[in-house]
DNA sequence: AATGAATGAGGTTTCATTCAT
DNA sequence: TATGAATGAAACCTCATTCAT
């Protein structure tokens, strides 16, 4: 009979250990927003948390585990909501532009988060490896779905779908990193989102549907 | 008879100096592309160019100084990529597919130093003002075709020609990047070229030519 | 039952911090006296305490820093040398032997010290400054003294009183360094120490006592 | 039959070569006004006298050598004026405020550099004893006189007169060093003149004139 | 666990002096 | 001689990490 061990974890963490770590987690996120992972410095990180530095390797090893814990506690926060309706709706122009606002919504949202994780991409193999996979994933599912439209005629057959899924991505999350990270550019989402789509569409050559009240 | 007066210059740089500078110049492009600027070395560079220490300090100010002699040879070459067909070239589809041509080959001979590039302006504002300078006139330019198509019926009048010329720059460059960089597949361009080619055409909906050969 | 209240300060100084920066004053000292301030290097100073480089660090921002430190102990030597008996001791003369004797002796202790700011204050401002500020304060008092003895008929009521106060001031100190810093003879203190304040009581035409024996 | 022999010169010095050589030696007064000898830097020389670096040590083998060449320049200009009238007016009083008047003129006039005089015997030893031997020529003639004047009865016998010498050369020439160096007030020098000059007579016990208007 | 002082490797920069042109 | 680039010794300072309290 499998009995339920519990493992027996060192010792319970004490209380103010708890409460620094996760103002340590937090004076990291501050940091490397502010001055990049590179130019961040562990000694602006414990002041920043109200530590002694020595406070700090009680906690992590090095500058890279402190961001490896400041990603976990935004794990959600990176997920891509927006609801999937590619198999409900049948109108693409629509599945489009629903997609591109939700998008673009949720990159505004972690901007400064977004730019984080575009810096340590380049910057560090682990984070390169992060975004390539979650990029990976999302080009070959508009891969998928591409095809599926050339084989119904309603796209370009003359395109390769690999590599078209790649272009559009990356006009996609390019524009919104150009206009939320570089520009810092406030602006008004809705003719992005419409232009965005627009360009999408056509560039697959998705025949415009009638009604087109459709695509809001 | 005429007379060659010579214009009194600041003085011709010495030889020896030109060619240090090169030297430093090629040296500092190598160290860079291999360690990146935050973890290059001045020491790396001298020893690189086979010159003193203070020799650097002769021709630089500092590292960031040598970047920009670095990066300035860089952007000759990925601004004007390749021949300006769009004065000679009636067909928009050929000079699109000569221009992608021309600045994936680029890319792909500057891939790392690219690379660098879109760390630096990550880190630091001085770097991200280079590249949006650079971005800027490049869309730019490309939103005037834009408009001039629209206005002579040959693209579609519907989107937004900054917004479009935003996004079809960043379709290229982040999909260049993702292959010569992030990727690091060499792959053949060629598939690339006409994809990117087709996508962008259609996406601004030019018409598309009858005799295709002129595509190439 | 009265409860002894800690009233919470900083923190503490650890003992060895104490200790190491104790080390460091009396290292700084030894170095500047024997190169001077501008030859000193850091390296000597930390050296000489026995500590690692960084700890300077922890300690003085830089070498100025550490100097302001080592001439602190020097002020409080040089600004109150003697006991002061100007208000319980009647005689004149006897008050300036004292002050005299009190002077030469601790300049005579720190003669290399105040050489070496003699030097700073030629060539830094800061410095200058400093000496100023103490010269000036000792100007000050002195010159009330004059007004008051001027006052009470025992002073000389032609001289300005401003003036004849950096005066003498400036005879007993440049006297004091031309002897132990620039000649370094080791002579016998009584004779100058006489000779001054005769020369200072006469200058003043302060009346002479009657007892002598009380000059001593 | 003596001979003159022409003493034969390699070679007559190029007009450039004096030219450039008077211009070092005048930037090279004004570096070291402006820094201090000690801070002051070659390359501020070179640049001040518009010429190149190397230039500099075909006139000079280092900073010393420049000194050496400025401080020839001003020879005259560092001797005290004043006529001797020690031996033509029988009234001391007369012959003291005439000479600390001229003394304070010539410091006045000449205040940078004395204070770059005074610089250097702090750091110079070569300077130090330029300095000792003019100040020691200077109190050993004031003491002969000293002595006349106590052998007259017209000075406090019971003074050292070395060290009296010594102590009153102090006096006027700190003063004078503060005021117009240290403190840089452009003061009227006539009180200064008179407050020194009777503190000076005070102190030796010199018996006033009758006729006040001799002092002048 | 927390503190913060101590450590020390390692880079940057300056500038007097040399030397090829 | 003049030029100014090249040299390289030497010093400063930072900051990740260790460690005694």
């Amino acid at each position: 009979v499998p009995v339920d061990v519990e493992i027996p974890r060192a010792r319970a963490p004490r209380a103010d250990a708890v409460r620094n770590r996760a103002k340590l987690v937090r004076a990291a996120r501050e940091v490397f927003e502010a001055d990049g992972f590179v130019n961040s410095r562990i000694t602006d990180i414990a002041a920043g948390a109200g530590v002694a530095h020595g406070c700090f390797y009680s906690h992590f090893r090095n500058k890279e585990d402190a961001l490896a814990a400041v990603l976990d506690e935004l794990q959600e926060e990176m997920l891509h909501p927006g609801p999937n309706l590619a198999l409900t709706e049948p109108n693409p122009w629509a599945v489009i532009t629903a997609a591109n606002r939700a998008y673009l919504e949720a990159y505004r949202r972690n901007a400064r988060l977004m730019a984080l994780l575009e810096q340590l991409a380049t910057v560090d193999e682990r984070f390169a490896d992060m975004r390539k996979q979650r990029s990976d994933a999302f080009v070959t599912r508009n891969a998928r779905a591409i095809r599926r439209l050339q084989r119904s005629g309603q796209a370009d057959q003359e395109l390769d779908a690999d590599i078209a899924s790649l272009a559009i991505s990356s006009m996609v999350s390019r524009t919104a990193y150009t206009i939320f990270v570089a520009d810092r550019e406030p602006a008004d989402l809705e003719p992005i989102v419409q232009t965005l789509s627009r360009l999408w569409a056509n560039a697959l050559r998705i025949p415009e549907p009638k009604d087109r009240s459709a695509d809001q």
